[in-house]
RNA sequence: GGUCUCUUAGUAUAACGGUUAGUACAUCGGGUUUUCAUCCCGACAACGCGGGUUCGACUCCCGCAGAGAUCACCA
């Protein structure tokens, strides 16, 4: 049989860090299995409904790669893919219910189910509302919520992750399946659709472990196949023990492409928080991870979000697009992150920067910080020479003699590349008796006024002859 | 409160009865002719507690503790 998974999110939001994994890993599974992902929208809840949502998470599963088989925009022979599009079958499926005795109309106002809620509470005791369950049930029509009837008993079944399961009688209860709007609920829209669509592998956060009992008995009232359940440990917050959401800070997973986190990092990361192949890879290419993927890897506790594993995972990959893919692989990507000084600059001396500056990038965004003095001239910061650790013990003669001398050296250079630039400043270091850290220290702070930057000489050889020449001349008369 | 789940260094994890408990991030130190970064080398650091079973337990069993989830006309 064909492996079905699917991606259920409710349009409520944007989709972050804590919620994306039971996204990745029924796409890894349904791509392993040759089989397919359904992206299927939960709009059930008018209210909690957000214009734009849907389109937020169809946006972060196209950055991912996490492309979906069937679903809204490519469509499937399972359309629609909007629950609130769907009304008819629920309702069919809901007066199967009715007919084989395993639903009913409920008339009870909700102040009075409120009443024996507290009642409960009051006594400790867990609220179950079958145990309220009215005697005389009217049929059931539009404006009524109907449940269903429940028949408690043992329930035993296999989850993927968190093993053998059981349950006794005492969570089942009369769930509501269509809500006094018409609606279907999560509970029983989710069944419904799933067995309607195929879904062989329902894959969702551990929250759900608790109502799986409820769900059994609706397939077998319902006469369904149960499919594989999954359950999904949560994604810890940084601090504190609890899952991690919005509330606690949880950025959506397409703000970090924003701050210049590649999408290969951030599935790379996310696929390996709480699951791992066995072996002691750290860095995957999404096909690395569709042939490495297993459910009885997942880990069966809560694994908590750290960014900057996040960060050190993206800066492997930026060296690794520039290693293995070549400089045009990297800049195609770098686009939106230059600093604005650098608009007017040809792509060619653009691609010389990247090439140099690369490795030191964690983010592509730290090109705004790290590049400025390649694209404009520098603020002349005497301080920074002065205070420097190396070079605060020369005097301002010997800081002044130390560039005169360089200068004359540089600009007798009659080629001007990284090597031939490297011998000159090797010769400059025998010819002053200077120290390293305090002649490439002075050239280099001169050159860029910035608190890092590449190896000297190839500094040197993409700011070019003149502009090197120009702002050492300039360092020089400042002193 | 009921029910269910989880528990290896600060973090993510490996181990599937016998290892000096491995790896990565982070931290700290060192090296690579300046800085920052990369890269390399090194250090620090863990089996929640208590009982069993066993020649032997991180691994199996039972308690306890701690943490989490759930008990909606939300998903």
């Amino acid at each position: 049989m064909e492996t079905v998974t699917r991606f259920a999110p409710s349009p409520t939001g944007y989709i972050h860090i804590g919620n994306v994994r039971s996204a990745i890993y029924p796409y890894l599974l349904a791509k392993q299995q040759n089989g397919k992902m359904i992206l299927r929208i939960e709009d059930t809840d008018r209210g909690r409904y957000v214009e734009g949502a849907t389109e937020l998470i169809e946006d972060t599963l196209e950055w991912l790669g996490l492309n979906w088989d069937e679903g809204p925009i490519v469509g499937g022979p399972h359309a629609p893919y909007f629950q609130s599009e769907r009304q008819e079958i629920y309702h069919e499926y809901a007066r199967r219910l009715i007919a084989a005795g395993r639903a009913y109309a409920d008339p009870t106002p909700p102040e009075q189910i409120e009443e024996y809620r507290k009642e409960c509470n009051a006594k400790k005791v867990p609220f179950l509302y079958r145990n309220f369950r009215p005697n005389d049930t009217p049929e059931w029509q539009p404006g009524i919520p109907l449940r269903f009837k429940a028949e408690p008993k043992d329930y035993e079944w296999h989850d993927e992750v968190m093993g053998d399961m059981h349950a006794g009688p005492e969570v089942q209860d009369d769930i509501i399946l269509i809500k006094q709007d018409g609606f279907p609920t999560y509970n029983f829209a989710h069944i419904v659709d799933d067995a309607e669509m195929g879904v062989t592998h329902v894959m969702r956060g551990v929250e759900y472990l608790s109502s799986t009992p409820n769900y059994l008995e609706l397939y077998d009232a319902l006469k369904l196949e149960r499919p594989k359940l999954v359950s999904l440990p949560h994604i810890l917050a940084p601090q504190g023990n609890k899952k991690l959401g919005k509330r606690d800070g949880a950025k959506s997973v397409t703000e970090y492409r924003d701050d210049g986190v590649l999408s290969e990092a951030m599935l790379n990361y996310l696929a390996c928080l709480g699951w791992n192949d066995g072996t002691e890879q750290e860095i995957y290419t999404k096909d690395e991870l569709i042939k490495a993927f297993s459910l009885d890897r997942i880990q069966t506790s809560g694994a908590r979000y750290d960014e900057t594993k996040l960060l050190w995972v993206n800066g492997q990959w930026i060296r690794r697009i520039f290693d293995e893919q070549g400089v045009e692989a990297l800049y195609t990507r770098t686009a939106e992150f230059w600093p604005e000084v650098a608009n007017n600059h040809p792509d060619d001396y653009k691609k010389r920067v990247l090439s140099i500056i690369y490795d030191r990038l964690k983010t592509l965004s730290d090109l705004r910080e790290m590049t400025a003095y390649f694209f404009a001239e520098p603020e002349v910061d005497l301080d920074m020479i002065i205070q420097n650790k190396f070079l605060k013990k020369l005097s301002e003669s010997e800081l002044e003699n130390l560039l005169k001398q360089s200068i004359e050296k540089l600009s007798s250079l009659s080629e001007w590349d990284a090597d031939v630039l490297q011998d000159a400043l090797n010769q400059l270091l025998q010819d002053t008796g200077r120290k390293p850290a305090e002649l490439f220290s002075l050239i280099r702070l001169s050159l860029s006024f910035a608190p890092f930057s590449p190896a000297l000489n190839l500094t040197l050889e993409v700011l070019g002859r003149d502009v090197s020449l120009a702002r050492l001349n300039t360092v020089a008369r400042a002193i």
